[in-house]
DNA sequence: TTTATGCTATTGTCTATGACATATTTGTTT
DNA sequence: AAACAAATATGTCATAGACAATAGCATAAA
């Protein structure tokens, strides 16, 4: 029968199936068994390599890892012990502290909850129902911004699964595009155009639709762009609308160094009088703030910067 | 500055790049060169392969007659005029097809029109009319599914830029995703349970968009899960949700290899009585149609197969 | 104490060429 | 015409070495 297609029946793997299912490229598999002896696979009749499921899960844990900024070298050689151990030294402290804090802490532990037994009916409503009673600018801030962060930690501790992020994200999408579409953008006296996106290496959406929701609050017309634009075609966007703001967004996983590198050169490339606006969860941003940007450290500043911009001169 | 991205200012690429622009992978691009003496890339000051724009312009055509069934050998090693004539002569048909039939073809040159004019408030506006006049299955079939051929091959010969396709997918995807909401889905006898996801390496949601408002349409209980899903975790994720049908969404772009072998994988890890349903544009689908999958060929066949599901025994 | 600078180790990706399984075409024989 | 065999075409995997980019760390300067 036919084997070619990467994974055998008792469950072993072709180098190409790993990196699907790892996001670690071909070359990088190979040098990290030259260099640290793992993942260290079979060989088939054909003298190619043959992962079985044990080290394939392996790998996606010291994936894991090095997203969270742990270096190859001090975790690949390691046990499943060890990595596991790690993990879970990774994250102690900060999820009490946005829990109790204005009384949505019992609609964050319910949204967990539902997404951890499955319910994801149950959790669209509830979230539906949270944007009813909490309004748009709560919800965002008290809510969905604390649950992301928490969804965020549970999955770094492994204890939620790929797909259940996957379903909370398309979940929190639906509801908050749905929020977004239901307002009705009141007319201010001067109303910024805000660019969004994100730099080609950021693939996450979330940070940009929960700014677009509450730059939209504030009454500014906003030009959503999708993630992943390429330096130059932001800088073409912008030549072609001509907008006040370019708003993007980062996560935790950045390289700091690609995004000062990135603002820099997008300040070079776009004139003086539009803004760069700044902000997520990439720590780089309040330690070494570039100059010519705006860094926005938490989503509640959004309000306070468009007013500093109306009151700008033109 | 930052050249990680792997293109310079005089528009040179990296054989990474050309990889991720073109879909072509690094070993065939090597191979190709031995072989056929196309591509033949400059080397940089490292000895580093250093491609020229108008070589991965032409990449991309060649990419295209691969695609459509033509083989390496006889096209690779051909100048821009003969591959050129290729692909108008491949293109004369299907596309002229589509316009002018029931009348939508004016709404498509419009929203070509209005992209191409940077009118993206007007797009979205002259979309959601669309919508309501058309209602959401012909509008899905008939206007949304064309366009996004024509903006896709507009990109491919390059004549529309990186951002508006950005803007075009945004915009379409909002007013997409409002129709959806706003489906009051009906109750039928059996309601099949649809999981809805693509493999790690597509990134476009459309496709996946779109077979979600015609399953909704057809009564369905869809549980959309994002793009990039690995194929293990589709597995635990049909495990805790139990559907009946799983359906997954390809572009063009799509590796063939990539795709046949991650189906016929994933068949092998999920229970026989879920059913796998493979759409999208990638001509492998047809070409070659892997055992145990449904493929839909076009989104009008979704229907049919609801259908068919249904008068299928329990 | 903090901020720059330079050295060193680490790490991913590139290069080169060869091998070969699979797919497709071509040629030959019923 | 249909079936089978031989030949080609094609993508992917292998090995091993090189090196640019990054990060960590120590030292010097503010």
């Amino acid at each position: 029968m036919d084997l070619s297609v990467g994974e055998s029946k008792h469950l072993q793997f072709s180098i190409a199936a790993v990196e699907r299912d790892t996001g670690i490229g071909k070359d990088t598999l190979r040098v990290w068994e030259r260099r640290y002896g793992f993942p260290q696979p079979g060989r088939d009749s054909f003298g190619e390599r043959s992962y079985p499921l044990a080290q394939v899960e392996k790998l996606r844990i010291i994936k894991r890892l090095l997203d969270a900024g742990h270096r190859p070298g001090q975790v690949v050689a390691l046990s499943v012990e060890q990595l596991q151990s790690i993990t879970e030294s990774l994250l102690a402290g900060p999820v009490d502290l946005s829990r109790g804090k204005g009384g949505v802490g019992q609609l964050l532990d319910q949204a967990m909850g539902l997404l951890r037994t499955h319910e994801i009916d149950g959790l669209r409503s509830h979230l539906h129902q949270a944007v009813a009673s909490l309004g748009v600018n709560r919800f965002v801030v008290e809510l969905l911004a604390p649950l992301n962060a928490m969804v965020g930690d549970a999955w770094m501790r492994a204890e939620i699964q790929v797909f259940e992020e996957h379903l909370y994200t398309e979940c929190a999408t639906v509801v908050l595009r749905q929020a977004i579409h239901q307002l009705n953008s009141h007319t201010f006296h001067r109303q910024p155009r805000v660019l969004l996106t994100t730099f080609p290496q950021e693939e996450h959406a979330m940070g940009l639709l929960m700014a677009e929701s509450l730059l939209t609050m504030q009454g500014c017309h906003c030009l959503p762009m999708g993630v992943k634009t390429p330096l130059s075609d932001i800088a073409k966007a912008v030549l072609a609308h001509q907008p006040d703001i370019v708003a993007l967004s980062f996560s935790v996983t950045q390289n700091p160094n690609h995004v000062l590198d990135g603002l820099a050169e997008l300040r070079r490339l776009l004139p003086a009088q539009v803004e760069i606006w700044a902000g997520g969860r990439a720590p780089v941003l309040q330690r070494r703030p570039p100059a010519g940007v705006t860094v926005i450290a938490d989503l509640a500043q959004i309000e306070t910067q468009v007013q500093r911009w109306r009151k700008r001169g033109p």
